[in-house]
DNA sequence: CACCCGTTTA
């Protein structure tokens, strides 16, 4: 029977099966008891140019798992195809199932599973490869010593990376750019220059590290001079000039770079919209987006991010929308959800955003990361579910400085500010460096509860991490002092203030006056908040109840008339005007 | 086996 199959099986196999006929077809092979030919169909799934998923994932897995013969050579295979096509997690872990079952991987799995380690930051997983490498004696094998090579390089490790290099029987052009993008990347350029120039057959990948070296320390002159210089270039290139235009804030330099491409694809114009988000042009930004016929998921969440970070959320879901309505079938990822969360958030659409999570992300088969619980820490802190958003903080593997402060300031907003305080300790010990956004969270806090010396300690902390305090932390700072009624003091830090303070500095100061019926001071913060903003209506009511808290009650029906006939109060012209100038 | 793009906090 096997002889009369297996040619009509090649053939089948030969034409477009979907993964579901294919499913049926393996349960076939089973029933029949044609285990050999399992070999066949792997092959075909890791040949066919349907698009790798996780669903295909998970059944080359479950054959691999359950055929009958373990099958090395489909093993390496599969191992090797995961890798190829960003598999890590599954490249790894079938790796270690071949290792268990105590079959020899070929160097090109070896090769995959380190790399898949590399780019999973498994740096342990990688080193216990690295033992056993020696112990199968694959040392001398160039893919496996250049993949080990990338391993301590990814993980930062430049000094085991160069013992690799130096004690290499045989280096190749990858060997030498792993090397170079790895000091790179540690910030070394010069020793970078020195394997660039040591090297003794550059290619257009050496060419483009080096130019992308250039262009993260900004310094564009020299990434132009070896861009005119280089041999040949590919699109990536131009795409590293492009973005090194971009990183240094030049997007004009960048636009007309654009423009002059011979060819862009679609991570040009990621980031064109990258920069244009970077400089709040949402609308060169879009006109970009528009451009491209070809239309994938990295440039629509390019468009989505560039949307919610640029604080126009329904724009952002209305994209998403049409994301999913197109026929085209392009399906949104972690990173599209993560975007989508936080235009929830802003637009404080807590419905939406809990669909995602309860329902759509179980639809989707969209497992749970890092990025996502902390848009979703966000999320359920503005909605005031402090303990729904304290367990997913609990949860999450690796706490960062993102996270932190997302929970810091939903902590220091839901009464919860101990926890805050003790949150922001531990960031400390734990070496997370607080940014301006943490301080902002964890001054809310104090605030709150007006711990002012404590709040003045961590003011003054800022400068230890070359953090200058925007206006929004002078803010702050003046609503802890006026709160307990250290007006003067308050007037005093804004006048010391090194940049022009914003209306809200002087409203914060305003709204310490009218809690402690400060008129002198009042009057003047009054001043400035009907200077800097043109609804002033909130701040004209504000003094008015300073007047009438004093029992001045003319200036204080005067002044509610007008904000109520105006809802804003122009500086010039207005009666009180005078008696607030004297 | 190497180079370029997109994820989360006020």
């Amino acid at each position: 029977m096997a002889g009369e199959v297996v040619p009509k099986l090649s053939t089948l196999l030969k034409c477009f099966l979907t993964s579901k006929q294919l499913k049926q077809l393996h349960g076939l092979i089973l029933v029949h008891g044609l285990n050999h030919l399992e070999g066949l169909v792997i092959r075909h799934l890791i040949t066919s140019p349907s698009d790798y998923n996780q669903g295909i994932a998970h059944y080359l897995r479950l054959i691999l798992r359950h055929s009958k013969q373990p099958d090395v050579a489909s093993s390496n295979s599969v191992i090797r195809y995961f890798c190829d096509h960003g598999g890590f997690q599954e490249a790894f872990a079938q790796y270690v199932e071949l290792q268990r079952s105590g079959l020899l991987p070929s160097t090109f799995a070896v090769a995959s599973a380190l790399k898949a380690c590399a780019r999973l930051g498994n740096g342990n997983g990688g080193i216990m490869i690295h033992g056993q490498v020696h112990s199968h004696g694959f040392c001398g094998d160039v893919y496996v010593e250049t993949a080990l090579l990338g391993l301590y390089k990814s993980v930062n490790d430049m000094e085991t990376a160069k013992k690799v290099f130096d004690e290499m029987s045989e280096r190749n052009v990858v060997s030498w750019n792993s090397m170079i993008d790895g000091y790179i990347r540690s910030g070394n350029l010069s020793i970078a220059e020195e394997f660039f120039s040591g090297m003794p057959n550059k290619d257009v990948v050496s060419w483009n590290s080096m130019i992308s070296g250039y262009s993260r320390t900004r310094d564009m002159e020299k990434a132009l001079r070896l861009f005119q210089e280089m041999p040949e270039r590919n699109p990536t290139s131009w795409n590293v000039m492009l973005s090194g235009y971009v990183e240094s804030d030049k997007i004009d330099l960048a636009r007309n770079f654009y423009n002059s491409m011979p060819q862009r694809n679609t991570i040009s114009c990621i980031t064109m919209i990258g920069g244009y988000s970077k400089c709040g042009d949402i609308k060169s930004a879009r006109e970009v987006f528009n451009c491209m016929s070809q239309k994938d998921q990295l440039l629509y969440n390019a468009m989505i991010t560039c949307y919610s970070k640029n604080s126009r959320p329904k724009e952002a879901l209305q994209l998403f929308d049409k994301m999913l309505q197109l026929k085209s079938n392009i399906q949104p990822d972690k990173m599209t959800l993560a975007t989508v969360i936080s235009a929830c958030s802003q637009l404080g659409d807590f419905t939406f955003g809990s669909w995602i999570h309860d329902i759509y992300m179980k639809q989707i088969s969209i497992t749970m990361d890092d990025h996502l619980r902390t848009s979703l820490i966000d999320l359920y802190s503005k909605h005031g579910s402090i303990d729904k958003a304290l367990k997913l903080f609990h949860e999450l593997h690796k706490k960062d400085i993102i996270s932190y402060t997302a929970m810091i300031l939903g902590c220091g907003n839901n009464g919860k500010e101990h926890i805050a305080i003790q949150l922001f300790d531990e960031m400390m010990e734990s070496k997370i460096r607080p940014n301006l956004v943490t301080f902002s969270g964890i001054l809310t806090a104090l605030s709150h509860i007006g711990k002012v010396e404590e709040s003045y300690k961590c003011f003054n902390s800022m400068k230890r991490y070359g953090l200058v305090p925007t206006p929004d932390h002078y803010s702050l700072m003046v609503e802890i002092l006026g709160r307990v009624g250290r007006l003067e003091e308050a007037h005093n830090l804004i006048k010391g203030m090194q940049m022009e303070p914003h209306s809200g500095v002087w409203g914060a100061l305003l709204l310490g006056c009218s809690m402690h019926d400060n008129v002198e001071l009042g009057e003047i913060a009054a001043k400035h908040c009907f200077e800097l903003e043109s609804d002033s209506s909130g701040y004209g009511s504000l003094l008015a109840n300073i007047y009438a808290g004093v029992g001045r009650w003319e200036d204080a029906k005067r002044l509610r008339k007008r904000v109520h006939e105006k809802g804003s109060i122009k500086v010039p012209g207005s009666s009180w005007m005078n008696h607030l100038q004297e």
